[in-house]
DNA sequence: AAATCGGGGAG
DNA sequence: CTCCCAGATTT
């Protein structure tokens, strides 16, 4: 009975029934406002923007507002939002549409997407949801819809997967109510069409839904690749001495575990006791070896290998270098420990 | 503990 | 071009 819909219509049959009209920057939307919620929605979901939007708002009602103020307190009132770039460049940008547009928003697709911090998706958003242009967006929500709807496989990021995705969007834009189609298709993706649990009974469109009709859910859309992790290894020398404390020295203040506290390291070329002898100043003999382990960060994994040494004749002067102390593991005071050091640690309490 | 999100910038 | 990043939140 309904078979002939197309895929607009019955989101927008949908959308008129369910969908979200009264979020704030649906009031009055202009481009500013608009523009304005979609930067902040781009990082954050609409519950937590909702109050930053309204505070934001009253103190920069407009965009010469905006242009005026300072950066700080543009940062200010977008604390706790993150990705602080995105408040520089909605800055900037103001003073673009001032100095440039004479504080009126472009009206176009490419003018819009010179402004900074807008790409393609968010340029159409603010085209369609302000002014009602037929323009197609293709943000995260509307990608994982698609990507289900019409069964496309591959990860979005990929630039044949975005062709494609783009091509969609445009094929099934509405051009008779642009403005409702796309806002529907940000509502169904954050709603019902969520990355986790689907709720696709209540999809609008799950008649002709291609993951739904192969139970291909949760496989769409792809995950980005899982990039081969790099791995990396150390030897992390655990020099206790008579009084039964540990050698920790601070490292240094950029990479991994900066500024935290850890075992010296021995670098792969260089015999342990040697190493403690010549570099740290410490006559230390290997007792043993305890169990090494694997410690996985964002983009690469670490083998520490650990061995336990004991100093020899009352050595527990250390020459100079970068800040160290004997750590009394059993009285742990307020220093920073990376999570591996805090395990080799509690390791050797536990089993001395 | 891992994945995420649209655009900018580096390589 | 292609790759990588931000950074708080969600799962």
């Amino acid at each position: 009975m309904t078979a002939h819909l197309s895929f607009s219509e019955r989101l927008l049959a949908w959308f008129d029934r369910h969908g979200r009209k009264d979020l704030p920057w649906q009031q009055s939307a202009t481009p500013y406002r608009v523009w304005v919620s979609e930067i902040m929605l781009q990082q954050t979901q609409v519950s937590t923007v909702i109050s930053y939007y309204q505070r934001f708002m009253a103190r920069f009602p407009d965009v010469r507002a905006l242009a005026s103020a300072e950066l700080d307190e543009v940062l200010h009132l977008w604390s706790g939002l993150g990705y602080y770039a995105r408040a520089r460049h909605l800055h900037a940008a103001a003073q673009h549409v001032c100095s440039v547009y004479d504080g009126v928003f472009p009206t176009d697709l490419e003018a819009m997407q010179t402004l900074p911090g807008v790409g393609r998706s968010t340029a159409a958003a603010i085209l369609s949801l302000a002014s009602g242009v037929a323009e197609p967006i293709l943000d995260g929500n509307v990608k994982r819809v698609f990507a289900r709807h019409a069964g496309i496989d591959g990860w979005p990021g990929d630039v044949a997967v975005q062709r494609r995705l783009w091509a969609l969007a445009e094929t099934r834009m509405s051009t008779t109510r642009p403005g409702p189609y796309n806002q529907a298709l940000m509502d169904l993706g954050a709603t019902l069409c969520t990355r986790a649990q689907p709720r696709c009974e209540q999809c609008p469109v799950r008649g002709d839904c291609v993951a739904r009709l192969g139970a291909r859910q949760s496989e769409l859309p792809t995950p980005r690749p899982r990039r081969v992790q790099p791995l990396r290894s150390t030897t992390m020398l655990l020099v206790e001495n008579a009084e039964g404390r540990i050698l920790l020295e601070q490292r240094l203040p950029v990479g991994i575990w900066g500024g935290l506290w850890a075992p010296p390291e021995c670098p792969p070329d260089w015999e342990p006791t040697a190493f403690c002898h010549e570099r740290l100043g410490v006559v230390a003999a290997v007792i043993r070896e305890l169990p090494g382990f694997r410690h996985t960060f964002s983009h690469f994994q670490l083998d520490i290998r650990a061995l336990h040494l004991r100093t020899q004749g009352g050595s527990d002067r250390v020459m100079e270098g970068p800040e160290r102390v004997w750590y009394n593991s059993r009285l742990p005071d307020a220093r920073g420990l990376a999570a591996p050091v805090q395990r080799l640690l509690a390791s050797l309490r536990d089993e001395p």
